[in-house]
DNA sequence: TTGCCCATGTAATACGTTACATGATTTC
DNA sequence: GAAATCATGTAACGTATTACATGGGCAA
């Protein structure tokens, strides 16, 4: 796992320091938060993920505890060593596709029931895209109404952006198939392709 | 992890019992084979997984072997108890939004690249999408040649257009996210939102 | 008889989740 | 002084990838 020949799965590492690149120096705790809040809808993380990542991290150079705060708190800084890595990842790798998703799974099973079942998972999978969507747009719009000047409101925009856009064509998408499965049934909005 | 109490992470022994469910008994060698091709772009597993899983499944008494073929080849059939399972997970689990996308990462710490930089990132994921969606719809020209009587092709067709969809999706958000970033960059085709 | 595909397994390692465990500081 | 939050860690377990290992059958 050198800085210049990586071949997958060090994502946790690539979000930590984009989020130390970004936001400045941080400790554990409040990356962990960020994990919770801003990023979760592309990468997830808890705390007894975060704190030895942190710990290899620093063992390799690419941040270092520059200061500590009150009750042991340790202050994380990203070294120049960990924005090569940053930068080397973002624009010299290249993401295998969205894989393994357990929507999807559905999807691919669900000629298997029969109509009415089927129509019911389309149902469920509908309902709980409209429950993202909305938080997702949630998102936006905090980030809107934040000050105008700051960039820090960029950092993920364009991620939120892309999942909104993910989850409306899932929306049309289970809306078209249900119409395909049985064309009367209702549909709710819209109309099939 | 009962049959009727379950909590997550048995995608892989669903997409088994899916698999079995519909083109009848198989090996496991066999259920690689269809693992790398035609439930791919759904979920993943290479044999060093598959086996361990078959047997578990089978101590579970989800699947048996009703008859070994050449070479110590097993033959694995889905049971009663198998069917109830993969029902019940269709019908009753709702499946985690999308998560954990290494593309979405990228998409998230776009704007931690100067413009120049975060063009070419555009690119190359505009060119990988492109491929992707060339196979993807190379996999629908295979089932739409098939006999037209059978059954077999519905299988993952759902699947598949919600795939096409994502990526004609994921393509568009590229050219419009270029457009943001520098609206004189040549978007190739179409135009911005 | 050499090489390729069929066919099945295990081992080592990495990644990820849940639960366990501890203690300091602030707030009511 | 009790409860909530801050703050950090480890342990146990499950899932996933890569590499290692073995042997049968068939075709050139």
């Amino acid at each position: 796992m050198s800085i210049l020949s990586y071949d997958g799965g060090m994502s946790l590492r690539i979000a930590l320091l984009g989020l130390l690149s970004f936001s400045g120096p941080a400790s554990g705790y409040d990356l962990t938060k960020k994990f919770e809040t801003s990023i979760n809808h592309v990468w997830q993380a808890g705390h007894s993920q975060i704190y030895p990542e942190l710990a290899k991290m620093a063992a390799d150079g690419l941040i270092t505890v520059e200061a500590e705060g009150a009750r042991g708190r340790k202050i994380y800084t990203i070294t120049r060593e960990g924005r090569d890595e940053l930068r080397h990842w973002l624009t010299e790798h290249t993401p295998p596709g969205p894989v393994r998703s357990e929507g999807a799974l559905q999807a691919f099973l669900l000629p298997i029931l029969d109509p009415p079942e089927a129509l019911a998972v389309l149902r469920r999978t509908t309902e709980a895209v409209e429950a993202k969507l909305e938080h997702l747009q949630g998102l936006r719009a905090v980030k809107g109404s934040q000050a105008a000047g700051r960039e820090e409101h960029k950092l993920g925009g364009y991620a939120l952006d892309l999942g909104i856009r993910h989850a409306l064509t899932t929306l049309a998408w289970a809306r078209d198939t249900a119409a395909a499965i049985d064309p009367d049934a209702d549909p709710g909005q819209g109309e099939p392709a």
